[in-house]
DNA sequence: ACGAGATACCTCGCCTGTCAAGGTACTTCG
DNA sequence: CGAAGTACCTTGACAGGCGAGGTATCTCGT
């Protein structure tokens, strides 16, 4: 991984939030769709995923369901709460206001 | 603290290599500096600060000596080294980088 | 003179999120 | 039949942030 852990730690709930918001999912799908989007350059690992997923569950910002998979390996779907909505928004926000700082604060000229 | 610690995991190293790179100081103003820069609305705890001097100097980052306090409390200076210099741009590129992935990541429409 | 608050440093131990490593089970394809 | 892909999950270690606590000096108001 070219970026590493650290770098986006507190933000992995945001990003499967947002993921979710375009629609219900599972977690190896919503791996794959991160490595696709940030080009391979960020990909959660597995441990990471799931922890998160229930970490996101137990404070009800995502709901699941088992998938009636006729055929492959059974899939636990996730969707995101009212309440997920409300985290992503609040997330996004904290998101865009660490950039606003961080930029500042890295910014070595005055 | 308006942002939370796990929000900037990862880059406390760099906004400290990036005070530095504006000449030599010591925990206590590079503090207030982060504090006024954000307008308060993030600022490291002094433990994290401490403990990432600490980091930063064993990993040939940073130097430090002791001031010559004529008057006031005794103050530790930090100098940032070549090695220190590398790290900031290398650090600055990944940002960047976590920057860019991020906001694909958490864009909610395609 | 004295206490409060600012300046300035430091350490210990907890908490939390990431991850390496390991496991299970099913399907497809050569 | 075996390898690779899909799909899930847990355990234990590790590292960084931080709450809480400590030390010492100086300044300023009362």
């Amino acid at each position: 991984m070219s970026i590493a852990g650290d770098l986006i730690r507190g933000h992995t709930d945001a990003i499967i939030l947002a993921r979710l918001l375009r629609g219900d999912s599972y977690g190896y799908e919503i791996n794959k769709t991160i490595s696709t989007i940030s080009s391979g350059r960020f990909e959660l690992k597995e441990a990471t995923l799931y922890t998160a997923f229930k970490r996101l569950e137990e404070s009800g910002c995502i709901a699941s369901y088992w998938g009636d998979s006729g055929a492959g390996a059974r899939r636990r779907y996730y969707t995101i709460t009212a309440a997920g909505k409300d985290a992503y928004h609040r997330l996004m926000t904290e998101w865009l206001e660490t950039k606003e700082i961080m930029d500042k604060l890295l910014r070595m000229e005055e």
